[in-house]
Order: structure tokens, then C-alpha cells, then sequence
DNA sequence: CTCATTTATGCTCAAATTGAGCATTACTGG
DNA sequence: CCAGTAATGCTCAATTTGAGCATAAATGAG
């Protein structure tokens, strides 16, 4: 039964290819926006890995410095589409970098990624974009009986931190495929799913293909990846002050974080070392500036240890 | 640039399947113990995971709890047996089921994991198998220069929880490519990689191919989750006693836990009930039987909270 | 020059969580 | 009745976490 030859299929790599610039979580697309890049798997390559980081860096002309594997599906509907090859595999990878002023090429740019998840949001104001509260009750209500209302009642409670549950910020496929089922999101509609809010809305900026929800796997994986893992440094440069590294924590999170223990966590994991140097003053007191230290992140990276940068 | 045609390559899916049997942790295995059961991705099939679980259900007789995609590589090594059909990909999944004394098929068997990974058994005592300790030293040693010796023996402290350190349970797959690098593993000498004690170790039972590596990327996966959700139920039987499901958690995590402390973190979360029914005594006191309940699971296998199930 | 404003930074405190252990209870087998 | 083995109930100190007060060091308006 094992040992079969397998089957021959096509696969493709889509990167989620984040960087953080003055407070802004972006993520670089192509064709206007509406498509996460993605290349061939060629023969060339060492690895999936090494193909993904090698035509991204191709692309953006400059190195990656993180890049982890998300998730590995199997599209069915694009048969069709590819003269019987065989299905398409689809590889999707998380990858890091500081946006870079160099030109991008093609249709290529760097989007922030609350322009697609307009929702996960919080910084300011944890109130859900206004029509939200009222469709997700509508969906709820439009179950086929008790059961399945109270389901899914519950399950947009938990999703959307409804009903006195606080807002998990980790939980942001949940919440996509929550909104793709309710109709609400132009995904849905383009794949024929009925919506009970009229008129319907449609959440956020759609993407092509199921690209939308890949880059949601991204944001949810880099989420709770930052809290147990110090990939923030890859995002970072290489001199900031506390309040930078802050405003990148948040801008990921979608959350803002206790200015205090946000300092006290930093400083107790010894992640980061103070340069000398002060930053121009932007508002009031000059920061000191500090940087990453290397030795410490090494260890980290490859062990991980508690919380390197905080929770809400 | 994107938009490319994927190039072809061929598909098969790789399962390390997990049971717990009266406190010892199990994984499914075929050939003798020297390969995890695998598949090729068949056209008829829905989704990968639909795969996967379609036909180790097909092998094994009994239904998957839990499947969870564990990670795609593609070995660039196996081009040549493929007859120029292009690479193969891989894609591995974790599954959790309960051993069932159903007959298995050929030479399927459910193999202790501690047999691939003796090192990482840390239920009694914490001493590392004899030739380890000696044999780290040896490898820290053979580094080219001073700087490569001494990140290796911080690696392997970092790894091993050497010098001070705490082990951290959930470095499975750290430690494996540790040894494999260091030559202590049988694999590593079948890839004529050099190893720097002898005789040479080699430590563990080993796989075909790079099995063992996969099946360590699911011990790992699953010691790290069942901290955040709980999984543990989908491995043990409708009833049990509070004992038998920390004895399950130790063996999947490699460590004792301290007993009253796993209680209250057990009752904290809600998790189980009981039934009424109390078990017929092994030893001392007869004990309550519990069964986990069904509402708190579903809400907490969306969600995930706090440390459903304890740390060491 | 003084003051309101803004951000940096130092410290304190109570609540919650975690790690470890003591004591008692309820069975079983000599 | 006694020793052995578990189950269970509680306590306690050390940490960790969440929230806030207070002060310092700049800037710009008047």
C-alpha cells in the first residue's frame, strides 16, 4: 500500500513577504495589490526554502532574513486549468525583511496588511468595523436550526472577543474563514456564497485566489510567533529606540501594549544592548538608541525561552 | 516573474501517526519499524489532509481524531530514482488516534517512539544515554577554530540542557540534526557524514530516508501543542482516571509532572468531568473516572487558552 | 523666560500563576 | 492490624503579570 509511486502534480511557491515601516505592518504584492507573489518550484533549487528565498531576493533585490514554511495545499479547482498536468501544489512561506527604497519591479508593492484585515486592527479603538457586529448576528441567526445558531454564535463569540471574551489576537484565520462562510468578505461572493446582511458588505480589500487567506495564515503565524520567538529584529533597524521597537510589536499585534512593561520585558530578556547614541528628539525627551545583540538572539532564535516581546 | 508555470514534480504524503498505550507513546510504523506509512497524493482525493487521512484510515481500520499538517520538503536526492519525472515533495502530517488491537495490515506495527529517540526519555532520571555526554564533548572539540567550537558547545548545551541549563522538551527535532551532524546517528553515517568518537555511536533505532528526522518534527509538534490545546483527549479512551491522562502527558512530553499541580491545572481548565464511576483499583485508593467534556473542547480547539495541559 | 506638552524612564503594588511539599483518606494484601 | 500504594485536599513562597504614579528632559508657544 505505501511505497506507490506518487502522482505528478505542478507546484508553485507564494511568499508572505512582511516588513514594518513607520508603524505599519506591509506586505509585499503584486498586480496592484490584489495577488501575494509567487514562482515556479524550478530544478535549480536546493530546496523549497532556498527557491523561495532566492526569487524573492531576486525580486526585491535585497536578502530575506527570516524565512519559515506556512502551509502546503492542494488546489483542486485549477485542474482544469492546467491541461492535465495534474493538480497544483501550492507552498506558501512567511518570510522577514526591512522595506528597502529600492524600486520594485513590475506591478510589485508594499501594502499595508490592515488594507486586507481592516478587523484586526485594534490600536485604536477595539470597536469592529460598523457593520460587522450586525452581520455577524445575522449570520448566527440565519442557522438552519437551534443548534447551528448557537454554534455559531459562539464560534464568532470566540472569533471577535463577543459577548465579554477578550480579543485574541492569534486567531486571525479563524476570523477570515469566519467572514469568507458568512458571505462577508468578496471572496466569498466570487465563489457563489450567499451572504444575509443586506446590502452584503465586503470586508476589506480582496486579493486573487485564495491569496487572502495565505496571508492571513501569515499574520497569524507571525503573531504568535513574535511572543515566544524574537523574529521582530529581522524587521527592525539596526539602531531604534524602545518606543520604535514598540510601535513595531503593536503594528504586528494590531494591539497597543503597556509602554512600562513593555521596557521591563525588553530589558529582562537582554535582547537588546544601548548603542551610546540618542535619537533626534521627535517629540519630547530624547530615547537612547539601542540595538539587537547578537549573541543573546542567536541563542533565542535557535531555542526560543518565555515571552521576548509581549502580549496586550 | 510570477505567474510562471509551475514545473512538475511528483507528490506523496508521509504520516507520523501517534497513540499512547498503557503510558508508553506509540507511532505507527511500516517495514519492519524502518519507515512511517506513506501515500501517494491521488487525484480523487478532496484536499491533502482528506488524503492523508483517507488512506491511513484505509490501513489502519479506525478513524483519525486529529490531523494537522506537519511540514513539505523536497528532496532533491531522490531525483534519480524517479526516472527525470522531476523532483518529489513530500508533505508530512501529525495524526492522533487510540490505539486500536485491530490487526494491521503487512508490515505495519505501532512502535514505541523512545526506541527512535531513547535520549529524549526523560521520565526517569534525567541522565542523557551513556555515550552522549562524552560524545557532545568530542564534537565541540573537532570544530575548525576557536569560534566554531565554542558556538557548537553552546548549541549542544542549548540542545541537551548542558552546563546549568533546563532541558527544554520540546528541541526534538534541534537535538536529532545535533546528532546527525555530530555522526551519531546511523543515518548520518549512511549520508558518510564523519563522526568524532569512537567506536561511533549510533543512538536510536533508525528510518529509511529522513523518517526519522519527520518523526522527530511531530514529537516536537506535539509536545508543543498540547501546552496551548488540548489535544491529549483525542489519545485517550472515554473514561480514565486523572492519573492515566498525566501518565499520557508524560509520555508524550518525556518528563514527570508533579501530581497535585497537574490536578488543579486540570481542574482549572475545566476540561474533564466526572463520570460517577470509579476505577477498579490498581494499587491504593480507588480513583474517579473522569471524560473530558465535550463543550469546553470544541471552544477550546478553536480558540486554544492558557496551558490546557503542564508543563514539567 | 516660563509653561504646557510630549516622550523617556524609574519604581511600586496588588493580583494571578507556578513550583514544591505536607497531611489525610481509602483501598489492597499479608 | 499493619504496611504499601494511590487519591485528594490544602498551604506557602517565589515569580510573573497588569496597571499606574512620579519624575526627568526635551520642544514650542506666549
Amino acid at each position: 500500500m505505501p511505497e506507490n509511486r506518487p502522482s505528478s502534480v505542478s507546484a508553485e511557491l507564494i511568499a508572505v513577504l512582511v516588513a514594518v515601516t513607520a508603524g505599519a505592518p506591509r506586505v509585499l504584492t503584486i498586480a496592484q495589490g490584489t495577488s501575494l507573489p509567487s514562482g515556479p518550484l524550478s530544478p535549480e533549487h536546493r530546496s523549497l526554502q532556498a527557491g523561495t528565498r532566492s526569487w524573492v531576493e531576486r525580486q526585491t533585490h535585497h536578502p530575506l532574513g527570516y524565512v519559515e514554511q506556512l502551509y502546503t495545499f492542494a488546489d483542486n479547482d485549477r485542474n482544469a486549468a492546467l491541461g492535465g498536468f495534474g493538480r497544483a501544489i501550492s507552498i506558501s512561506y512567511l518570510a522577514l525583511t526591512r522595506e528597502q527604497p529600492k524600486t520594485l519591479e513590475g506591478g510589485a508593492s508594499w501594502r499595508d496588511w490592515y488594507d486586507y484585515f481592516p478587523w484586526e486592527d485594534h490600536r485604536e479603538g477595539a470597536d469592529l468595523p460598523a457593520p460587522l457586529p450586525g452581520a455577524l448576528r445575522a449570520w448566527a441567526q440565519a442557522g438552519a436550526n437551534t443548534a447551528e445558531r448557537r454554534a455559531r454564535k459562539q464560534r464568532a463569540a470566540i472569533a471577535f472577543g463577543l459577548e465579554g471574551r477578550r480579543w485574541n489576537e492569534e486567531l486571525v484565520l479563524q476570523r477570515y474563514e469566519l467572514l469568507y462562510e458568512a458571505g462577508l468578505v468578496a471572496e466569498a461572493a466570487r465563489d457563489g456564497i450567499a451572504c444575509h446582511t443586506t446590502p452584503a458588505p465586503r470586508l476589506g480589500q480582496p486579493m486573487r485566489q485564495d491569496h487572502r487567506r495565505i496571508l492571513a495564515t501569515g499574520i497569524a503565524r507571525l503573531r504568535a510567533k513574535i511572543t515566544y520567538r524574537p523574529v521582530v529584529f529581522e524587521l527592525m533597524p539596526p539602531n531604534f529606540t524602545l518606543l520604535d521597537l514598540q510601535r513595531s510589536v503593536e503594528a504586528l499585534a494590531g494591539q497597543l501594549l503597556h509602554k512600562q512593561n513593555f521596557r521591563r520585558l525588553v530589558e529582562q530578556q537582554e535582547l537588546v544592548e544601548e548603542t551610546g547614541q540618542i535619537a533626534e528628539a521627535t517629540g519630547g525627551r530624547p530615547a537612547k538608541l539601542f540595538r539587537f545583540r547578537a549573541d543573546i538572539l542567536q541563542e533565542r532564535a535557535y531555542a526560543g525561552t518565555k515571552p521576548p516581546l509581549a502580549r496586550a
